[in-house]
DNA sequence: CAAATATATTCCGATATAGGAATATGTCTG
DNA sequence: CAGACATATTCCTATATCGGAATATATTTG
């Protein structure tokens, strides 16, 4: 046997390192094909390409508008990565100031 | 071009099912190759192998006990990982019963 | 409709695996 | 030291990509 299939797996989608770019533009923002191309100035085909198997995957969604076509991110199809990560987070140390600003937030909403 | 190296990125690192689940038992306890092998299943030279990718980017330690070698997770490895998730949090919506138990568990230091 | 624009698809070649099989290496024990 | 034991390494093959280049497929516009 040889390798798998990326395209059938979340966590190997994201283990391709321009589709984490594209990944972190789409999650500001709805764009365009061209958009992303001016962006990344990687060749059209390859943004395309690499938008298909995000899609495929369920991480970015696509819309049509007239000849355009219109790609972002899903972010609640990170979950479970995110949960998979949990089991590390146990051992990190609990120390506040070692959390990020997400961690803070949710913290200061526990707090009222 | 073709392919990266899974080799030199903890993300690649973790794309690959196997490894994920080498380190599902990682993290739980230090272990010997053999003792993974009989959990898994695997030949033992599929395992040695991944284990060797997996301590190339550093996610897994290795120590030596006479002729055995004792591998475990390093988890603060994973930080990185974590990091880049917490763009998509945000969008999760912040409902607290949403939230997973490390989430509530610092909530709740929070509190204190 | 023809040209322009936006994007996807196909065909291609190079390469990095993943796993199997066999073997090498290192360590302990009688 | 010889054999057993634990693990790593090497060699091999099949295959799944990446990316490049060229082209196909819409869709809009003059």
């Amino acid at each position: 046997m040889a390798r798998l299939k990326t395209t059938h797996d979340i966590f190997s989608a994201i283990g391709e390192p321009k589709r984490r770019i594209l990944i972190e533009q789409l999650v500001l923002k709805e764009m365009a094909v061209n958009e992303l191309v001016d962006i990344v100035k990687w060749p059209q085909p390859v943004v395309s390409k690499h938008l298909r198997v995000l899609k495929q995957v369920r991480i970015v969604s696509e819309r049509k508008d007239g000849r355009r076509r219109l790609y972002k991110v899903q972010p609640e199809e990170f979950r479970p990565i995110q949960e998979w990560m949990h089991q590390f987070e146990k051992y990190w140390g609990g120390s506040l100031d070692q959390l990020d600003s997400y961690l803070v937030e949710i913290q200061e909403r526990g707090k009222k």
